[in-house]
DNA sequence: AATTAATATACGAATTTTGTAATTATATAT
DNA sequence: ATATATAATTACAAAATTCGTATATTAATT
């Protein structure tokens, strides 16, 4: 096989996710078909089946692409060599783009059906993305980056529950623009969370 | 029949299409199914079927629905007693609110699949639409509110295209906010259109 | 020219959706 | 309270869609 071949190959196999993936997270699994997938891509049906054994291990692949690109973009932050206020802001921007995480279409499917392979795959991922989070911010702990008697659980879910926050036309009104309110939200965290002023 | 049970008749009626509509609009015809939008109406399905033979039926009633409201507001600010500029502006605004506007996705079926029966019946009263605004963009013009040498064609086609301007964020940025681009709009359409000096 | 890879088409099998019928539950009127 | 009308639930056969593969054709590579 040659190298040329090989890239091509590669980038159908990229062009099947990316289409995917915007297809499930508009739609959601369910509503999304295979033909409609490769029909999109521009690839035939035949090769959309020599990388994926069906729809549901493509749906996999790609859950796990997002969560690995989620967790390597906060690992970055984190290990990156800015003061701790910095790394808030971005971890707080990270979380109000919206683009890393699964949308609300995608999981809908699980909830309704949850006893389905699916549903076990992105439990199971959850957890382990969970887990690696937590041991992220409590290495951030353990080098003095942030508080150390905070339940680094309770960062975890304070950190996934600003996006409501953000899109709360009432709350926004407050602030003269959206910069402003990110401010805010930073230096909340700031002020609870460094051991010492920035 | 009694009066209340008319009143229940029709609001069921009234969420079965309020329902339908949404999830229509979201992911379009083909990606929603009776069950789902009685599911989510919390209406059995019998009682769907006492109301529409079949989707299809409804689909089509929706579609005379969110017509006929689209005019029935044109209308109303083409015939309120307010000046010129002040009825373009609010048909500026109707128009980049899009709810009114058939979505992107409920119209993405048809034009697949452009000899389905649907796509006829859409094709029909879109253009029955058509010639009511056109008539009424005619009598604003015979009665001295627009200029009269305009094609209303082009100002039919001209305000269906305002929303991507409105859209477009390098656009947006020239203005210190939306507000002031749909003056700008305003400004432009009356220059062009108004007999007289507002 | 031979070989490899991808597309297009067709198709039976599996699954989903549809529309209806029969039954049960609920509300309303007498 | 009982009869009557209306809706929800369940079950189901028929229709439609989707799946996954086999085969023939086309395009690209060696």
């Amino acid at each position: 096989m040659s190298k040329v071949t090989e890239i091509s190959i590669s980038r159908k196999y990229e062009v099947l996710m990316k289409t995917a993936r915007g297809l499930f997270w508009k739609h959601g699994f369910r509503r999304v078909t295979v033909e409609e997938i490769c029909q999109r891509a521009g690839i035939s049906k035949m090769t959309f089946y020599k990388y994926f054994s069906d729809k549901l291990e493509m749906a996999k692949a790609i859950f796990d692409q997002v969560i690995q690109e989620g967790l390597l973009k906060f690992k970055e932050i984190l290990t990156s060599d800015i003061p701790p206020s910095e790394k808030i802001k971005k971890i707080i921007l990270l979380k109000l783009e919206g683009t890393n995480d699964i949308s609300k279409e995608f999981m809908e499917d699980f909830y309704t059906d949850s006893d389905s392979e699916l549903a076990r795959f992105v439990s199971t991922k959850t957890l382990e993305a969970w887990n690696v989070v937590m041991a992220d911010i409590r290495l951030a702990q353990e080098k003095g980056i942030f508080r150390k008697d905070i339940k680094p659980e309770f960062m975890f879910y304070f950190l996934n529950n600003l996006k409501p926050l953000y899109t709360d036309e009432n709350l926004l009104k407050l602030y003269s623009s959206p910069q402003e309110l990110v401010m805010e939200m930073v230096n909340f965290c700031m002020y609870g969370i460094s051991p010492v002023k920035d």
